[in-house]
DNA sequence: AAACAGGCCAACCGCCCCCCT
DNA sequence: AAGGGGGGCGGTTGGCCTGTT
């Protein structure tokens, strides 16, 4: 079954490439061009597979390539990209020049992956309770090192990972000392729904930050072990989120993550009238609320692409500049759709 | 200081698509 | 039009690094 080896594996180096065999393969291809991968290892005299030739190329010896640093931008941009295109790695490095498919892969399997699940969980392990989430101590939460977790399996982050079940709490199971007992959810009132809209317009401010904050510590056995507060050692987690109305969308973001997306006011609300706990500005979200924020986690976002295609203008703004691009093939109308996505349009 | 454990990332594997003949 | 090869792509592995115990 299956295809013969792209070359003959016996005698071929593998493993990490080294300076002198970088030189050789740079020096050939800037003698003969790229391309030829089967042949060129013999021909520039290189103990390696044509694929393993092509692969350092294109990730770290072509001109253009940079590596490490990615910036709050890049990042913001491929996790807005994958939300939209799953794992096309190819298709999110192209808008991220100078960045190669292998980087951006590595970069959300171990950073952006870890952080969004751990966002997820943080939304469920405190689901009793009222929330409020710091997006900005996320990264630090996921970057735990050394020491063993028990219960944890060796290198269970770079096996297949089927999507995590979320970690499901019974009301009655012991939860963190101090925190379901300490946050009183309150009936929404008007005083919450004010910090939301704006009077004036009644359109939603640019900014609500979603917020619960714990008086007790965490828990020792280890129920939040990636959201305690450095300071004070509670569980205080705050995440800045912003509600804004686009093109006749209601779009819920945290700075790291979208949130949801919504079609009409109505279901914003629903959204937001599971809100509780209204204080000097802040609103924190209900269980139901967070229960509904993590369905919209696994929003089906080529659905909602295709979605936004089938929709006639709306004042001219619904519809990218040059929707008669999604005529073409599959990765044609991904790309467009992706332009406008980046535009200032949206 | 040594052992341990998880993080990071370069590289490999194998499937699939596209293009050429 | 069909078949085969080359190249592209996403998933996965494995070893080094580093923080914790």
């Amino acid at each position: 079954m299956g295809r013969a080896p792209c070359c003959e594996k016996v005698g071929l180096k593998r493993g990490r490439w080294t300076a002198e065999e970088d030189d050789i393969l740079a020096n050939y291809i800037a003698k003969h061009g790229e391309g030829s991968w089967r042949s060129l290892p013999k021909n520039a005299g290189l103990l390696r597979c044509g694929k393993s030739c092509r692969l350092r190329w294109i990730n770290y010896l072509r001109d253009g390539v940079r590596r490490g640093n990615i910036s709050k931008e890049e990042d913001d941009l491929i996790v807005k990209l994958h939300a939209t295109l799953g794992n096309r790695w190819s298709l999110i490095a192209s808008h991220l020049p100078g960045r190669t498919d292998n980087e951006i892969k590595n970069y959300w399997n171990s950073h952006l992956s870890r952080q969004i699940h751990t966002f997820r969980r943080i939304y469920t392990a405190v689901s009793d309770t009222a929330i409020t989430v710091d997006v900005n101590k996320l990264s630090a939460a996921g970057k735990r090192r050394g020491g063993r977790t028990p219960g944890q399996s060796p290198r269970s982050s770079t096996k297949k990972k089927p999507v995590p079940e979320p970690i499901t709490k019974a009301k009655d199971e012991s939860s963190p000392a101090g925190a379901a007992s300490s946050v009183s959810s309150s009936p929404h009132s008007d005083e919450a729904r004010s910090a939301v809209v704006d009077p004036d317009q009644n359109q939603p401010n640019n900014s609500i930050s979603v917020s619960h904050t714990s008086d007790g510590p965490c828990s020792e056995d280890g129920t939040w072990p990636m959201v305690m507060d450095p300071v004070d050692q509670t569980g205080v987690l705050e995440a800045n989120c912003t509600v804004d109305q686009q093109m006749g969308l209601w779009e819920v973001n945290s700075s790291m993550n979208q949130i949801g997306i919504m079609e009409d006011e109505s279901e914003m609300q629903a959204l937001l009238s599971s809100s509780v706990t209204a204080e000097n500005g802040l609103v924190g979200i209900d269980p139901g609320g967070l229960s509904q924020v993590d369905d919209l986690l696994d929003m089906d976002w080529e659905g909602f692409a295709s979605h936004l295609w089938d929709q006639p203008a709306q004042n001219g703004l619904l519809q990218p500049a040059e929707p008669q691009a999604a005529k073409g093939s599959e990765s044609d109308e991904l790309e467009s759709f992706v332009s406008w996505l980046l535009s200032d349009a949206c």
